[in-house]
DNA sequence: GCTTTTTGGCTATCAGCATTAGCTAGAGCC
DNA sequence: GGCTCTAGCTAATGCTGATAGCCAAAAAGC
């Protein structure tokens, strides 16, 4: 029996790549086993479990969304940066469906580490939007809005919500515009909260 | 053995009432089994399996959502019509998580129940849009970008994705404000794409 | 009211999954 | 070269969905 060379990293990066290609419901141990060419309760070795793998899905994910938002706003502010975040937010769920939908998960509240690795995307957004001059009392319930509509979107493509033949990139850009506007003139949204 | 009294129908919900209170994953043909009283295998006389079941389920809330729907804007149109759908929508997705959740799964592309059904929701939402004016060839964007931001919250919200503890209702409420603002002045947010 | 048919329940069985226990051989260290 | 550690293995358990086939309860026909 020659070593496979696995380790802890290695598993869950195959197991990222699995999911992405074949759907994070079709991540299993023992399809990950096979994928990786060693028998199922071999990878007990590196990893304590499906739930846990399924974790460190979720937690790589999370890292490589805040990258990639962090890359595509860098020297940026203000519109071009919401819009930047926002293709690279739908760019990276589009490229690692599989990871994305691992995201979904909600980390337990004990789990210190994937609450730190989960305000990463976050805390992007955030930074993006202090650059549309929104007072803190309204900070929080912007970047919701925002992080709703982006996720909204993206998981609603993804499981295929949107059936119509309009084209899926001028719909995104009307909903980030649309947010892009909101924000420019937050203090009158936020008026309007309750005038129903 | 006394007969269970059972019917697809019957199944259907309790399968629903399953979901809401244990978790839609919770949702096994062996646990529904035990609830209802009968062992396994004796669910296939009304129910076509597991996915089957799921598919019913998922049927069942598109249903009961847009008729929620209808309810909260039947009599009202614009803005306030817009803030009760929001309302509903949300609401529906409190009282049925497990439903909510089986929403989630996309129809099979050639099961055309259930691609009429789902259409229930989103033609109330058409509907409450057209009280805006917006043009034709920008309404299906429209209606996605609101669908994004509703079904977002509400996803979001269920799968512990807003852990500070600001007011969610007013989070909530800002969010569907924004998208007040941004279907009155539609043309102005239409005529932004592509500016970035 | 009795018989016949239909059908909704059952047990038995199988295959695939996660998981645990315990064994073994490969790789590095002295 | 021998020791230790550990990454792999097989075996076994218990859960799941699913199928096959039996049997009794309800329904239908007369």
């Amino acid at each position: 029996m020659p070593r496979a060379g696995l380790t802890p990293r290695v598993v869950a990066e195959e197991a990222a790549r699995l999911c992405d290609e074949e759907g994070f419901d079709a991540l299993t141990l023992a399809s990950l086993a096979k994928r990786v060419g060693v028998a199922a309760p071999s990878l007990y070795k590196h990893v304590d479990g499906l739930t846990a793998l399924r974790r460190d899905v979720a937690l790589l994910g999370m890292a490589e969304l805040a990258e990639a938002l962090r890359g595509a706003t860098v020297g940026r502010s203000g519109a071009p940066a919401l819009r930047a975040a926002a293709d690279a937010y739908r760019g990276y769920a589009r490229a690692h469906p599989g990871r994305y939908a691992a995201l979904q998960q909600a980390p337990r509240p004990d789990d210190e580490e994937a609450q730190r690795v989960a305000a990463g995307p976050v805390s992007v957004l955030a930074a993006v939007l202090r650059g549309f001059g929104i007072g803190d009392d309204q900070a929080v319930h912007a970047i919701r809005a925002l992080r709703s509509g982006l996720h909204g979107f993206v998981h609603l493509e993804a499981n295929g919500g949107f059936r119509l033949p309009e084209d899926l990139d001028e719909s995104y850009g009307l909903l980030v515009e649309g947010f892009v506007r909101a924000f420019e003139g937050w203090a009158d949204v936020a008026a309007r909260t309750g005038d129903g």
